[in-house]
DNA sequence: CGCATCATGTTATGTTATAACACACAACGT
DNA sequence: ACGTTGTGTGTTATAACATAACATGATGCG
C-alpha cells in the first residue's frame, strides 16, 4: 500500500473536516448502543483514524497507526476492528485497492459505490441506485445479497485541462 | 483459493462446452492477428486454462496448471499471461475473488459484470449496462475509465426450496 | 553486424490476509 | 463464590496474492 494516502476531500469538494469526524463517531456511538455491540477502543480508534485521514487506507497502514499509539501491532487486530466496522456499515472496503475506508453517509442503511481517481487517489462515495444490472440478475434468478461499484478514472482536478 | 474452482455453467444454464472453447480460442487468435500482438504458447494455454474450467480460477491455480505441463513454474509467467488477456479483453479479473475468469462475451468489447454465487462459487458475466451511476460520476466531473461491478449472492440453483 | 523490442526464466521479496490457540473479563444462573 | 458462556484481545505462525529486478533468448531491421 504505498499510494500517497494522504487526502482530504469527500468526495472531490472541500468541507469542515472536524465537525464531520465528530458527528461520524456520535452517529457510530448511538447506532452501536441501539444495537448492543461493543465500540471497543480499538475499534473507536480504527474509525477514527480512517475519518480523519478521509482517504483509502491499507489495513496495515491502520495497523501502523494503531501501533504508533500503543493500540495492538499484530494484523488480526486491525483486521478484526476493521471487519467489524465493516460489518456495521461504519467503514466500506474498496475491492480494488485493497483498502478500507470511513463511510460517507453512515446516516442511512445504503449500499456504496465508488470512484477512484487514478492519477491522486481520492476516493469518492456515492450511494448505489439500483439499475439494469440488479434487475436482470432478478430476471435470471439470481439472488443479490451484496453488490461492489467501483469506477477508476480521473476526478475533476487530474483531468488534463484544455486550452483556451 | 481453496474454494471449490471447478464448475461448467456459462451464467446459470448448461451449454455446449467443446464447442465454446473452440470459438473462443479461435477468436482470441484472430483478435491477436489483427492487433498485431503474439498469442504465445503460455498465453494461448493459459486462455485455454481458463476456457476449460470456465470458472474464476486463482493466479496460483492457473500457475500449477501450467507447471505441469511444463510451461512455467514462477509466479510472474502466470501473473504475465493473465495480465495480457486481461489486457487483451479476454480475460476478466474478479476483484472480490482475487481471481481470473476468461471472458463469455469476446465477440465485442464491453465492460463485464458478474454475479457471484457465495454457496457454489459460480460466476455469471452480464455485460455491464451504463446506468445512473455513469451519469452521476459525468455529472461531478469524474471521467470513468474503468468500472468494477460484481454481485455477491445465491444462484438460482443455491437457494432455498420453498415448499409445494 | 549492432541494436531495439518483445517474451521468457529466475531470484528474491513485498504485500495482504487468516488460522489457531491462549488469556482476560464481564454477565449469568446456581 | 463458582463454573459457564460469550466476547474481545494478544500472539505466533503461516497462507495467499503479487511484483521488482535482472538475466537470457529470439526476432526484426538498418
Ligand atoms: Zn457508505
Ligand atoms: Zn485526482
Ligand atoms: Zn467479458
Ligand atoms: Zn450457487
Amino acid at each position: 500500500m504505498m499510494r500517497k494516502m494522504s487526502s482530504y476531500p469527500i468526495g472531490f469538494t472541500a468541507h469542515d473536516h472536524a465537525q464531520c469526524v465528530k458527528s461520524a463517531l456520535a452517529a457510530a456511538q448511538a447506532v452501536c448502543a441501539n444495537r448492543g455491540v461493543q465500540l471497543t477502543p480499538v475499534r473507536l480508534r480504527t474509525l477514527e483514524i480512517l475519518l480523519e485521514e478521509h482517504a483509502a487506507m491499507g489495513a496495515y497502514d491502520v495497523l501502523a497507526r494503531l501501533n504508533a499509539e500503543g493500540l495492538g501491532s499484530k494484523p488480526p487486530v486491525a483486521y478484526r476492528a476493521l471487519g467489524f466496522l465493516v460489518d456495521q456499515g461504519f467503514v466500506h472496503r474498496i475491492e480494488q485497492l485493497n483498502a478500507f475506508i470511513a463511510c460517507a453517509h453512515p446516516e442511512d442503511a445504503h449500499s456504496p459505490a465508488f470512484m477512484i481517481c487514478r492519477s491522486c487517489g481520492t476516493v469518492a462515495e456515492a450511494k448505489a441506485q439500483s439499475g439494469k444490472f440488479a434487475q436482470s440478475a432478478a430476471q435470471t434468478g439470481f439472488q443479490i445479497e451484496q453488490t461492489v461499484i467501483e469506477a477508476e478514472g480521473l476526478c475533476p482536478s487530474c483531468q488534463p485541462q484544455v486550452q483556451s
